[in-house]
DNA sequence: TATGAATGAGCATTCATTCAT
DNA sequence: AATGAATGAATGCTCATTCAT
């Protein structure tokens, strides 16, 4: 056994959490952040309030996030997957009908997003779009555009198959994201307030919107949904 | 000589401009709060930048509303006008199939809230439900409680009729709200920042939306939308 | 009876008690300031405070008074009486023991000053001193000092007259002077704040003071009160 | 080497100017604000002001006391240390005349309130009793009752003895008290004011005032002062 | 003259940000 | 790197004062 781990096995462990703990500390920072801007918007969100839930002092947030500002877009970016590469890939090798991959869909997006923290970010860019233009935009490229993308190319397959019918496609699409985003500011505002009032079940309400949406674009009575 | 100056009434006409002014000054401010408001949200939007707007000082304002929270509870209050009743009534009388009463319903909807800047309410409390939860409850209780129960009557209708499928209608409820709601977010978050982004004609989303939600509900094929 | 009788009567009447209203303006309103003045001091003193206990509107006190500090200034003028001549010359014709004399001050003093809304001036002045040094000055010119004086001459006569001891002039004044003011001050403050924690009886205390002063004051054992 | 560093306490001293600091500043500011306080009053005292006097900026009197009013509140109660215990303890240890007791015990007073900051207290007390009816309160829990208690004791002493004549009791602990309220009103306002006409040497004061008073309470001629 | 709506300077308080330790 | 005391710009709100009617 060597010297220095006699002498210094404890602090070596002691540094070694310090350190997992170092390199953690933007990930706790910004898990809190979300946490808080969404639950109180990015003004009413203080920043030491922030450093507390992380467990750290108030100079330590501005010591990995110039501004509170920054810190908002880190946390908007740490939380925008772009796995959007990934989803278009597993949809391409889908094989089934249509039907069955909207379904899909939507009760992966649920899991994967909407029963996520993931789903935060999306109510906090919508209530704070206006005061972060850039963020806006950003998130609708990479976020709004390839999902919508997504969803034209699912309900493209359909139509050129026969299962749908004829659609105006640049609307279509929001019959399906519509009830998600619906869902996900509910869940995060008037369903965050007053649950008693709000007792939605969101596997139910994703079987809902996706048996009659699928009602309302097939073509044959007899693809449609019971 | 009007009978008016005859019987004294000259004094009421000299403070009419200024009485005038002063009956307006609420409304201008209220006015102004809920623009801002909408775009800023509660916390970001300054006392004084409401006042500048309405056209008056910043003590002007604090005459009229004692703080900031008050003013931003008559401002939900102005907007929320009770017209359920009247909207109840409108449907009751209604005489024609229960699909061509969800189309007007929800262009209605669109013409009298969608459109105005009512809808900026909606918006509003969604984004700051968590920081005013008792606004958040009463706006259930005033507004979305009675929005439902209208369209599950609608609904109701349609499945009594024979006209509509049986519907699981604790959720079938937001297939008709999702979309509206939906889109009043959109036009007053990411679609106010990048409108080359969002070219929504609410005409068409609507229509898309409700012929796809018609085909969804309707029993018989020749029910349906073509 | 004449034209204008027959026609305006009634409006000279009116006319009459507004004029009348219109003269006793400025003693309304500087009756109201001196209450709330003693009451709150001048900084806590609201202007429109002082108007609606008037009466009048907040724009009529500006009408009178240019300032809230020409108010207060008017106040104490109004209110520091020039009776030091009068009283003088009372005292100068004042048959008697010495000793009666200084009861008979300082029952005087308390009939006319202290029991009246005249203390509130004391009170408010020495509370206000170091924010008005220029008050403070006057009030020391037109009242201290006259009131010391007469004081004085009170306290030679006695000594001249063999009843009192010889005295420290400068300060023997104080023992007459101190009493008087510490039951003003109290009177004003704590003592109107916990009326039960001073159930003061200002008869029995200026018995208590001046008879315990001429004790202190008399020369010969027969001359002291018992 | 010293022990403490040898055993590690680098760290301690490495924060330590900066832990002075802290440690020191709420009393740097409650000493700032006694004096303004005293010199303007409550209302006339701008938070600003305290914290430039004590050497810091705004924000940091807020640190240590969360609004003006508790600032206040801090003020009074850091300077009404119950002393009375020790006071009174060491007037019953006394052993000599009750007149002797007296003098020491105004000149004692005096030194120990009258001519320290303290006595701003007092004044401060007295002025702004009405707008503070609970801080007016606990002042006369805290000081004025047993300060009373303790006069009334000794005056009590010299009744039981013979020294003193038979007293009001009730009024007669005014003789002792009005002397030195009024002396510390008069420092405190007028005399901050026009110091040239209030050249008060206050040891000359208070020997005038416990001579006389002594000759209006002793009982026999022998016993009073010359 | 009287009114009271309107003003805006002034002040208490908050909070993102800095920096000495 | 971490802390938390200190800062001061920003902002809600008050109130003496003005002025159109």
């Amino acid at each position: 056994m060597s010297l220095s781990k006699l002498m210094g096995e404890r602090s070596d462990e002691g540094q070694a959490k310090r350190e997992r703990r170092k390199e953690a500390r933007p990930g706790e920072l910004l898990d809190a952040a979300l946490d808080l801007f969404v639950e109180k918007g990015f003004a009413a969100t203080r920043a030491e309030e922030v450093a507390a839930r992380a467990g750290v002092s108030k100079g330590t947030l501005f010591l990995y996030f110039p501004s509170k500002e920054e810190l908002f877009k880190a946390v908007v970016r740490e939380n925008i997957s772009g796995r959007f590469a990934e989803w278009n890939a597993e949809f391409e090798a889908f094989e089934g009908t249509t039907a069955d991959m909207l379904r899909y869909c939507m009760r992966v997006w649920w899991e994967r997003i909407g029963a996520t923290r993931a789903s935060g970010i999306t109510k906090l860019i919508i209530s704070e779009a206006r005061n972060f233009p850039d963020i806006a935009a950003f998130y609708q490229q990479e976020v709004i555009r390839p999902g919508t993308e997504l969803v034209r190319r699912i309900l493209q397959r359909g139509v050129d198959s026969g299962e749908f019918r004829a659609l105006d496609m640049e609307y279509a699409t929001f019959s399906v994201t519509a009830p998600m985003i619906f869902l996900i500011m509910m869940k995060h505002s008037l369903g965050a307030c007053a649950p008693q009032d709000y007792p939605l079940d969101p596997e139910r309400y994703v079987t809902s919107q996706v048996e009659t949406l699928l009602r309302g674009l097939c073509v044959r009575p007899e693809d449609q949904p019971a």
